[in-house]
DNA sequence: CAGTGGTCTAGACCACTCA
DNA sequence: GAGTGGTCTAGACCACTGA
């Protein structure tokens, strides 16, 4: 009855049980199988229709209540969430973000370069003195509109060669692509030479982005300054209160 | 022997056993107790110490490890986090900000009012049209340094009177403060009127923040407008990956 | 008061690390 | 191969919600 209703796992699959779990809940409710507001079967009948512990439901509503698919109410119920704000504040590369916003993304190449590292990019990567890496420089744009001057310096040993990077940087990075990135945001003005790059006015207000990018080993993998648009171009963020 | 080097558990704690045991591991790794990359004694050796299950001790460190507190090696061990990066990209209001980074937080008020909702704002907090609300403009001041110019609105059922605010709005909004916010950061150029109040020379870039901040039971308690100074702030934010 | 989520236990087996 | 974290179970009791 459930079951049927929501899907079933995969018969022969290696994955934990509770990733299994959840995700054929995530796919339920990404499919509309499970409307907004409506209640989940209760954990107990969750457990029994799939044959699976009561801990390991709990365990796959942890993941969906975090990423906030879920609401848990004691004693009343868990619920589908009301999607009024997804997908904020999750990395995505310039590339992805303006997919998402709907525009078609696009790199004009100033320089493709390989060198070792300065002092102040050994800083912010982690690297020895001397370490070999990568320099790309290009302008982005948004369907025809300039949006961006972006410096991105990468490690010579995360990237196979730095004709690998065609469009999208992180693409290119494939299991090296940050998990995690840390943004450090300042208003600017523009210089006359980023103005004219970019084809606007002098003295045009802008935002400096400085990322460092850490792959799910830890390692920063990207240092990257970027100069968006002002009028162009607004960055959205989503905090939460600290580590309990 | 664990117990004495880390710490005991409260004898007569409400609280659930896996956060009593979470806040004395905590504490010992801010005490240093526990240094940076020190293993943590095996979960089946602390279940034994404090009398509680593996599980138990699992949930524990679970919430240690999504704080970044600790990290988990398969087959190797627990171990403390060295602590590169921490606090960021957690809510903190104008005066926590700047007390954090030394600085001496002062506000020049503008206005304090009480009126009806604008349209905008209804949308913004999510109120009825014609709800009560709080309106707050003012200078903000790092030492004798003007930062930003900020003008709030809150839903007047989460505060008392107007009057309650006095320095930091998040203090009077107390259990209503936010847990969570979603900023919107863009990069402009201030008007004459602003660079007058904040005493800055004419067509200065600015950062304008626009932030919208919900309380721990899900409703908008706060909708702001705020005009930082390029030149004298910068904002970090920390990604991560979209839900699993 | 019946039903729900919240916490907790004791024990088991597997996958991985490291000497 | 001993020791560690990763997953999973069956069952229990408590705290809270809502008709």
């Amino acid at each position: 009855m459930i079951v049927e209703r929501i899907g079933r796992l995969e018969a022969e699959s290696a994955a934990p049980l509770y990733l299994q779990l959840q995700r054929v809940l995530r796919d339920a409710i990404e499919r509309r199988v499970l409307g907004p507001d409506e209640a989940l079967p209760p954990e107990r009948d969750l457990a029994e229709a799939y044959k699976v512990s009561r801990v390991t439901v709990r365990k796959a509503l942890d993941g969906l209540v975090d990423a906030r698919l879920l609401t848990r109410r004691q004693g009343a119920g868990t619920f589908v969430a009301t999607r009024v704000e997804k997908n904020f504040a999750t990395i995505s590369s310039f590339t992805e973000d303006m997919l998402s916003r709907g525009r078609a993304p696009r790199s004009e190449w100033l320089s493709r370069s390989e060198g070792s590292v300065t002092p102040e990019e050994a800083m912010a990567l982690g690297l020895s003195p001397g370490s070999p890496v990568y320099r790309f420089t290009r302008i982005r744009y948004a369907d025809t509109q300039s949006m961006a001057l972006e410096h991105a310096t990468i490690p010579a040993r995360v990237l196979e060669s730095r004709d690998m990077v065609a469009d999208s940087l992180y693409k290119a990075l494939g299991d090296n692509r940050p998990v995690r990135v840390l943004q450090r945001l300042r208003a600017v003005l523009f210089t006359p030479e980023q103005a004219e790059l970019l084809g606007i006015a002098a003295a045009s207000a802008g935002l400096e982005i400085e990322r460092r990018g850490f792959a799910a080993d830890g390692r920063t993998v990207e240092f990257t300054r970027s100069y968006y648009r002002g009028d162009a171009y607004d960055f959205v963020a989503e905090l939460s209160v600290g580590p309990v």
